[in-house]
DNA sequence: GTTGAGCGTT
């Protein structure tokens, strides 16, 4: 999955708008806020996932725009949060990347 | 009605 973490973002920003301000810079496949699971408040970051790394790259590009008065972080999103453990096969779990 | 460095939930 391509995906891009954007940190930096108004609270008032949704995942619909997190999509207008990438849909510019590729097809997105998803685009969420990430907001407190109980009180579904913004915590001011979210993901975008894009078809191909090229958009992805494309979005990367907009690092510091500014949106809403707030300048967007955009960086590479790390690896997923696993949901629940289970299911099966664990390639490396915690933070650590793959070795180049 | 709040806040501000950051890497997430069905």
């Amino acid at each position: 999955m391509k995906k891009v973490y954007v940190g930096n973002l108004s609270f008032k920003l949704n995942d619909a708008d997190l999509s207008e301000v990438f849909e510019a810079s590729g097809t997105i496949v998803s685009a969420r806020i990430i907001k407190d699971r109980a009180t579904d408040r913004s915590k001011g970051f979210g993901f975008v996932e894009f078809e191909t790394e090229a958009e992805a790259k494309e979005a990367l590009k907009l690092d510091g725009q500014e949106f809403e008065g707030r300048p967007l972080k955009v960086s590479l999103a790390r690896e997923q949060r696993p949901r629940q453990g289970g299911g099966g096969g664990r390639h490396h779990s915690g933070g650590e990347r793959e070795r180049w």
